[in-house]
DNA sequence: TCGCCTACCTGTAGACCAGTAGGTTTCGTT
DNA sequence: AACGAAACCTACTGGTCTACAGGTAGGCGA
């Protein structure tokens, strides 16, 4: 057995699976995941929606891919974040608006009835949360300047990123999402 | 002409038509915009797909006509309006979870390429935004206690409403829509 | 009473969609 | 050279969707 042949057929197989996964992020945020057929996403890799089902074999599995590669992308180590890395991340993703709205798309679709990514999305932010807790505990002691709690205002932060997203989605000419995260850090800073 | 039968007539219409609207609703709730389906919209109320299509000529109609009683909902006269009083909205929202689910999930489907309700979005913001911006402004003026302009509030005090109820409705267990806001406005008025 | 309008209905066209069955080609291994 | 698996493909099933076409029944006004 050849490891080197063998690996490169698996690392072949792997990146043509990775092509697809960022091919589906591309069509669910154009169209959302309902509206993504396995059509539109096999044709952008230049496969016919059989061939990509050989890759994935349900609609779900590559949803799961999907939100597999979200969450490999921000396991950034715990130790590593700080309150002013934030707002740099913020900065980051206004020059990814591709990535935003697969996400804010998938977010919404998720609030619906028995949507594949609800459960996803329900753990997902009740680990921002946390983190984003230990964040500011780390960064200001057990109360803000202010006077609030770490906890009290974890979700304050998590919820001004979100929805900054979708006003700056919806019209990015009028919505200066850095700038105006950067006030509400200010805001949680200045006593 | 009677006059009396002839409005009877048309009033039963109107209501044919509010039911309808409602029972939209409630389906866009559970399955977003995209997968509502005409035909659980009329059994709802009891009619056939094509029954409802005599009352929405099109899919998009009967969208419109939703996004329209959402107008209706909140054209509180601007002067009535005021910073503490958001606070009561917020409340009244999480009371009701199934309107807040609809416009959620819109919101969330309206960022795609192309979906109907991106438009009414979009201007939607810009109002709401003005419209805070004016709020702020009566309330404390051209500057908060905190140094920022009403207009660079606005955008902050609509991202924490939206981002909020996607929170809570992923997991109203863990989190307190109604108190958070008000964490945040008093982040707002303390100086 | 006649005719019209409203409020529905059945039937169906024409797309699309996820997923199955069962091929064939390609290629690395033995 | 033979084998077997991986990587695709064609063909198809059974379903769902919006919308159109063309009915019918009942009430209202003339």
């Amino acid at each position: 057995m050849s490891y080197g042949d063998a690996m490169s057929a698996r690392v072949r197989s792997e990146e043509r699976r990775a092509e697809i996964v960022r091919a589906a992020l591309e069509v669910i945020a154009e169209r959302g995941y309902r509206g993504a057929s396995l059509a539109a996403v096999a044709e952008r890799v230049g496969l016919t929606q059989q061939g990509l089902l050989h890759y994935f074999p349900t609609k779900n599995a590559l949803l799961v891919a999907v939100l597999e590669e979200r969450d490999q992308w921000d396991a950034v180590p715990d130790t590593t974040w700080r309150a002013d890395l934030l707002a740099s991340l913020v900065e980051y993703n206004a020059m990814r608006p591709g990535i935003v709205q697969t996400f804010s798309a998938l977010l919404g679709e998720s609030v619906t009835e028995g949507h594949p990514a609800r459960a996803y999305f329900t753990e997902r932010y009740r680990r921002v949360r946390e983190s984003m807790s230990c964040i500011l505990r780390t960064e200001y002691g057990d109360r803000l300047p202010n006077g609030l709690t770490p906890e009290r205002t974890a979700p304050l932060l998590v919820a001004v990123m979100d929805g900054l997203q979708y006003q700056w989605l919806l019209d990015p000419e009028s919505v200066d999402m850095p700038g105006a995260f950067r006030d509400f850090l200010t805001l949680l800073g200045e006593r």
